[in-house]
Formats: structure tokens, sequence, C-alpha cells
DNA sequence: TTCGACTGCCAC
DNA sequence: AAACGTGGCAGTCGAA
């Protein structure tokens, strides 16, 4: 059963029950009290239903305020996007407004930004913004129901319906779930992280001022100069390393530890601490961490490949050392959850290459295949790697050699996509996301677009140098090439994130419910109630399982989960 | 003063 | 060892 919802914004809304072609009328009612209604629903109904509406991020977080948790939904501007980019028109505007408005051939407005604020300050705002772009005089739930029902045409209308209509549903289940770990946030202790950087940088300094620790490295390194550098400053770095007679071709940290010079330990720590200083520091920790939580504003689908982003915090990034500062609440753990050599498995999966399959239905897979890379697990990774990214420098053309010979079939997978991408095809991910087209300009510079005639003249075996054409052209080959990997571990993530929320809010809540409050890629962080561990470890498991049967049938492939449970992040 | 290009480092 | 994909973000620096 679906059921399309219009909130009005002010906590009541419209539903309406949409028979099974998505069209025809079913009851029709209005409610004063929308997140009651819905609770209703989600208690009683025989089937869970699917909510439909234009855009989780706008309906869903006023839900939330009232305690309540959906099923499953159908979010309208996510799946126009999927349905857009599929059609070659990534990028085009998605919200229900521009949808409709398609429909009806009018002008297609731009969509509005989604401005949530920075985590920890809540927005003060007396009424929810319509960012549908709906123009006034259309009647929001009956534009929402046309929509719904179009998007279901163009969806069977698709070569492989199941597959794009599994990844509209796990796309507006991670919508959801992105909005949940949102509003519950990951356990955050400010004071382990103070004492962190404390101990690292020296007392906090007053607002703008270089913490103790780094003033005295800065000072330190303008002496070993002989001469005033902010080390900040790539380029006066630049001019005192030439100065000393250690000339540079830049300032990576790579670079400099090649240079026997006594200021680069110096230089390196310092880099390493105004890093930590500038990235994750106590102004991060005043923005982004309050009352025990740190709250990152997720983008669902922000990344072509169909990974996830995030808006401020910095959420998809958090390093190694300050995750010390995550740690469970008293009597509860974190299980933090994570699919070891998930895209070597997927791309053993997708293109059914046996030989890389049978490795990969082994915990280490590069273990696996060090055989055929003279015993050198190292080598094996480096070369799976390398077919994966479109690596050709160093030491990858042998390791590929090795690859075609071994793994024909998941090299010709990855290779068909690379030339696909070099023509300027579009390219997809197992379940149908699609990639964004070459540009206007790289069409010109490559194919020759727009009336030259003729593409450039490249044989493919040029060097980058003075061959532009060539050089984009390979370019986007590598981005083609990764993306149809990238991709379907995103979707596999997806699917594994969605069946763990089903499994977890199937748990009897006796013994605590447990909570996801991060997701990164291909790892997922859960935050248990002691009590509920060993359930919440068969959930997980049980995702992976029903995660690999939904993608891939019966296929050989494994996907090994990683599973710790620990007080802090950091021992995960 | 504001803005964007550029550099560099963090994550997967 | 350092040209290999997707990103976010802070800082510098020159242009508007």
């Amino acid at each position: 059963m679906r059921i399309a919802v219009v909130p009005d914004g002010e906590g009541g809304g419209r539903l309406r029950e949409l028979a099974a072609d998505g069209v025809s009328e079913a009851s029709l009612w209005r409610v004063s009290d929308l997140a009651g209604a819905i609770a209703d629903y989600e208690k009683h109904a025989a089937e869970s239903p699917r909510w439909v509406w234009a855009s989780t991020d706008e309906v869903y977080p006023p839900l939330m305020e009232h305690s309540l948790r959906i099923g499953r939904c159908h979010d309208v501007a996510l799946v126009e996007a999927l349905l857009l980019g599929h059609q070659g028109r990534f990028g085009e505007a998605r919200s229900l407004g521009a949808a409709w408005a398609r429909l009806h051939g009018r002008d297609v407005p731009p969509d509005l930004a989604h401005h949530p604020g920075t985590g920890v300050v809540p927005q003060a705002t007396l009424f929810e913004p319509d960012l549908s772009t709906l123009p006034p005089d259309v009647d929001r739930l009956a534009a929402l129901v046309e929509v719904h029902a179009d998007q279901q045409r163009r969806i069977a209308a698709l070569p492989s319906p199941d597959r794009f209509a599994l990844l509209a549903a796990v796309e507006s289940a991670g919508a959801l779930a992105a909005v949940e770990m949102a509003h519950v946030g990951v356990p955050w202790r400010a004071d382990v992280h103070d004492k962190l950087l404390t101990e690292q940088l020296g007392p906090r300094p007053s607002a703008g001022a270089r913490p103790g620790v780094l003033a005295e490295l800065a000072e330190r390194i303008s002496d070993a100069f002989g001469r005033q550098v902010n080390p900040d400053s790539p380029a006066q770095l630049l001019r005192a390393f030439a100065a000393i007679g250690h000339p540079v071709p830049s300032t990576r940290s790579w670079v400099l530890r090649r240079v026997e010079h006594p200021v680069v330990p110096l230089l390196l720590r310092y880099k390493e601490l105004a890093r930590l200083h500038s990235a994750n520091g106590w102004t991060w920790l005043d923005t982004w961490v309050q009352h025990g939580r740190f709250r990152p504003d997720y983008v669902v689908g922000g990344v072509v490949s169909g990974r996830w982003a995030t808006r401020g915090g910095g959420a998809l990034q958090i390093p190694k050392v300050v995750r010390r500062a995550v740690v469970a609440d008293p009597d509860w753990t974190l299980i933090a959850a994570d699919a070891g050599q998930l895209e070597p498995r997927i791309l053993a999966a997708v293109s059914g290459d046996h030989a890389l399959a049978a490795a990969a239905g082994s915990d280490d897979l590069y273990a696996r295949l060090a055989g055929a890379f003279e015993g050198d697990r190292q080598r094996a990774k480096i070369g799976v790697l390398a077919a994966m990214y479109g690596q050709t420098g160093g030491d990858a053309a042998p390791l590929l050699r090795t690859m075609r010979r071994t793994f024909p079939r998941a090299m010709e997978y990855v290779d068909a996509a690379a030339r696909a991408g070099e023509e300027g095809l579009l390219v997809r991910s197992w379940l149908g996301r699609t990639c964004p087209p070459p540009s206007p300009m790289w069409r010109r510079i490559v194919l020759g677009d727009a009336g030259s005639g003729a593409p450039d003249g490249r044989d493919g075996r040029d060097s980058d140098e003075g061959d532009p054409a060539g050089r984009a052209a390979r370019e986007r080959g590598r981005f083609t090439r990764n993306f149809v990997i990238q991709a379907t571990a995103a979707e596999w993530a997806l699917v594994f994130m969605a069946a763990v929320r089903r499994g977890l809010a199937a748990l009897d809540p006796g013994a605590g419910v447990p909570q996801t409050v991060f997701f990164q890629h291909d790892e997922l962080v859960l935050h248990v109630p002691r009590a509920a561990v060993d359930s919440a470890v068969e959930v997980l498991r049980g995702a992976e399982v029903e995660t690999r049967h939904l993608l891939f049938g019966a296929t050989e492939v494994r996907f090994p989960l990683d599973i710790a449970v620990v007080e802090c992040y950091a021992d995960a």
C-alpha cells in the first residue's frame, strides 16, 4: 500500500491511499495531527505502508520531532534524479514542481537549496518553507499523485524495472536513515576531544590565535630557514626551500619527506598538527558537537556514484586520531560493521568472472589472488585496484597484464566501461544508476562536436603532453571505469543499510533499541544498549545475506563483514 | 571586503 | 612510490 502525503506546514496534512495502479483514487482524508495519523497507520496497517512524498528532507524531520519512525517511503525528488540520470539528463531540476512542470510542458523551475543550518543550531522557523517549487495554484496532493504515477510508469518501462525499483526503494530508505542519523547523532565526548587537542596542541588559544605548540613550531621553522616563513603558505615554503638550496616541486608531505634538512621534520609535524587544529579543532567541536552528539548533515546521493556526501562538519573524513572522542554512552556500546574489500568483490559479482568470484568467496580476497602475482599479496592488491581505478603509471603495467590473463572477464567488464567513457557514452551501475554525460566542452575537445567535423587525431598511445583530446578521453575513461564499480558498491551499502534498518526496527524493544548513528560508504556504526548487542550483530549478519541475495542471487562471492564491538570508535 | 582558483590533506 | 577513482574542507593569494 502506498499513501501520498502532503503536510500542511502546521502539523497536519492530507493523505491519499493509492490504488495498485498508483492513479485511481482511493480514500482521501485530511488530518490535523499528521504524525499521529501516520503512526496509527504504521501500527495497524496489515502491510507496512510506503509513504509517497515530495522530499524526505522536508517532510520527515518534523515528523521525527514527534518521535515518529516510519518504515518505507518513496522520495519523489530522489527518484526523479535517478530517472533523469538514466535518461542522460543528470543534474536537471528534480523537485516535485520541476517534475510536474515537465509533465505539463511548463517552464521548469530550478531546485531550491535546502538549508538545514549548521548542525547543532536548530532552525527557528515558524513555517516549513515549501521547497516543492510547484506553482501556488496547483494542488499539492494531486501533483504528487500524478508525478508519482508517472515515475512508476517510467520505471516500469525500463529494461530492468525490478532492479531500478529496488534502487528507488533503497535510495528512499537511505533518505530516511540519513534524517534519523542526523537526528540521533554520533555519541561524542567533547571532554575527550578537548583533552586530545590540549595534549597535542597545547591549551586552547584565544579565538584566532595559533595554539602554543603550533606557534613554537612556526618559530623554529622560520629559524631553520633563516627567514620569516608562514608554514601555512605553500608559496612561501617553495621560495624558502629554494633559498636554502633544496628546491622542491611542491610542498606535499611525501615530497618533503625525501628532503634531507633539519627543517623537514619540524614542518611535517607542523602540517600534521595544523591539520588537526583547523579541521577538527576547538572551532569544529563548538560548531558540530552539542549535548554529547555530533550531528552531521548527510546529502543522500550527493556523489555522482550514489555515495553520500555531507554538508559541513566533514563527517565522512573524521581522522583516525579524532575517533578517540567517539565513545558509547554508559551501558551502551558501539558496533562498527564494515564490508571488507567491497569493491573487488563487487567487480567479481557484476562481471561474472569465475576465477575472481572464487577468490571473493574467501575472507581475504587479495591473499587468495597472491598466487597469480608471484605469491605477493600486495602486488595482487595493487593489480586489482589499478584495474578498477585505471591506474597505468608506476608498477601497474605488468600487474594489469597479469590481471588480464588471469581474470579476463573482470578486466573486460571495467575495460568496456572505460571504452564507453572514452567514446562519450553513458555507463550504469548494477541497479541502473547512471553516470553524468560528458560536458559540451569535453565533447568538443574529444569528439570534435559542434561543427568542426572529425575528432581530433589520437591513437590512444600518445603521451598526455600536447594531446588534450587524449588526456580528456582517458580521464573520462577512468571515471566511467570506476563508476560501474563504485556506484554498485554504493548500492550494496544502501541495500545493506536498508536491511539493517528494517531488522533493527523489528527487534524486541525490551532490551533497548539499537540506533544507527554513522554511515561512511561501506561502513555502518550502531550505538547499542549492551543487552541488545547479540541481537544487533545477528541483524547485521542477516542483512549481509539478504543484501547479497537481493543484488546478485546465487553468487559464490561473499561480502564478509568486519564487525567490531567496542566502547570507542578508535578501537574498531 | 568578497570571491574563486589553487594547494594540500583527510576519508572511503 | 607518488598521475589512480569519488568527495569535503581550511588556508593562502590575487582579482574584482
